[in-house]
DNA sequence: ACTATTCTTCTACGTTCGTAGTAGAAGTTC
DNA sequence: GAACTTCTACTACGAACGTAGAAGAATAGT
C-alpha cells in the first residue's frame, strides 16, 4: 500500500504517539497548520485504505496503525528502487556512495554498520 | 523539481536515449504499452516543468533532458529522506542496514564502494 | 436544562496524474 | 496530386491528492 507524501506526515505523527485521537495527531504535527478536519480526512482516508484502525470510545475515535513504520519504509524504499534505480539495490547504493555527499562520519557510521550486520545476521 | 511515477518511466527510457523524438522514446518503451499520444502528452509535460527541452526539427520534436539522472536520483533521495526517514541519511542507512534484506553480495559490494571512496573523495 | 465546545460524517473543490482520443498539418508514396 | 502515414496540438476524463467547510451529534460546564 501506498502513502502519498501528507499521508506520511500523519503517520509519522501517528508512530509517534499511538494510540492516539485526531486532535492529539493534530497537535503532535506541531510544525503544520493543518485543519482539524484535514487530519480527520487524512484518518479517514487511512483507516480505508485499511493502514490504520479506527475504535471508538465514546464519541471519539482512536486511531492505531497497522503498518509499522518499518514496513512503510520498505515499501517506500522498494518503490524508489523501481522508478528510480532499476530496481536494484546495487544502483541505489552505488548512489548513495558516490553522487550523495555523506559526510565522513555517516560514511564511517555505515561502514560500522556494515561490520556488526556482517556477523550477527547474513 | 519532482517526477511522477509515470514521468521517471519515460525519463529513463529518454535518457537511455537522447536526444530522442517521441517515437524513439516510445520503442524504447518495449515493456509498456502506452499510446503514442500518451508519451507525447508526458514530453510536453515534462517540457512544461522545465525538465526537457524540446526543439523542432522539420515537424518533429526532438526531446532532451535538461536535467541529469544524478541529478533527478538525489531529488528523489531527497524526498524520501523527508518524508520517511526524518530527513537524514543517518536514518535511510541504518534502515538499509538493519531492516532491509541486502544479500551478502550487495553488501560486500557496499563494503567495498565504501573503502574505495574513503581513500579517492573526502 | 441551556450554552459552549468538541467530535464525527458528508460534501466539495481545485490540482496533479495516468491515459488517451480527435482533428488537423506535414511528409511520403505511387 | 490523391491517398496514406505520421506528427503535433488540444481536449477529456476519471482517480487520487491536499485541503477544508457545514451540519449535526455528543459532551461538558454552569
Amino acid at each position: 500500500m501506498r502513502l502519498s507524501d501528507a499521508e506520511w506526515k500523519v503517520m509519522n505523527a501517528l508512530w509517534a504517539c499511538e494510540p492516539a485521537t485526531a486532535r492529539a495527531v493534530l497537535e503532535s504535527l506541531e510544525d503544520s497548520d493543518w485543519a482539524y478536519t484535514t487530519v480527520k480526512t487524512m484518518l479517514a482516508r487511512l483507516v480505508e485504505k485499511g493502514i490504520l484502525t479506527e475504535e471508538k470510545s465514546g464519541n471519539k475515535s482512536v486511531y492505531a496503525s497497522c503498518m509499522s513504520r518499518q514496513v512503510a519504509r520498505r515499501s517506500a524504499v522498494r518503490s524508489l528502487l523501481d522508478k528510480a534505480f532499476d530496481g536494484t539495490f546495487g544502483s541505489l547504493l552505488h548512489h548513495l556512495v558516490d553522487d550523495e555527499r555523506l559526510s565522513a562520519k555517516e560514511k564511517s557510521a555505515l561502514r560500522k554498520a556494515l561490520a556488526t550486520r556482517k556477523r550477527s545476521s547474513s
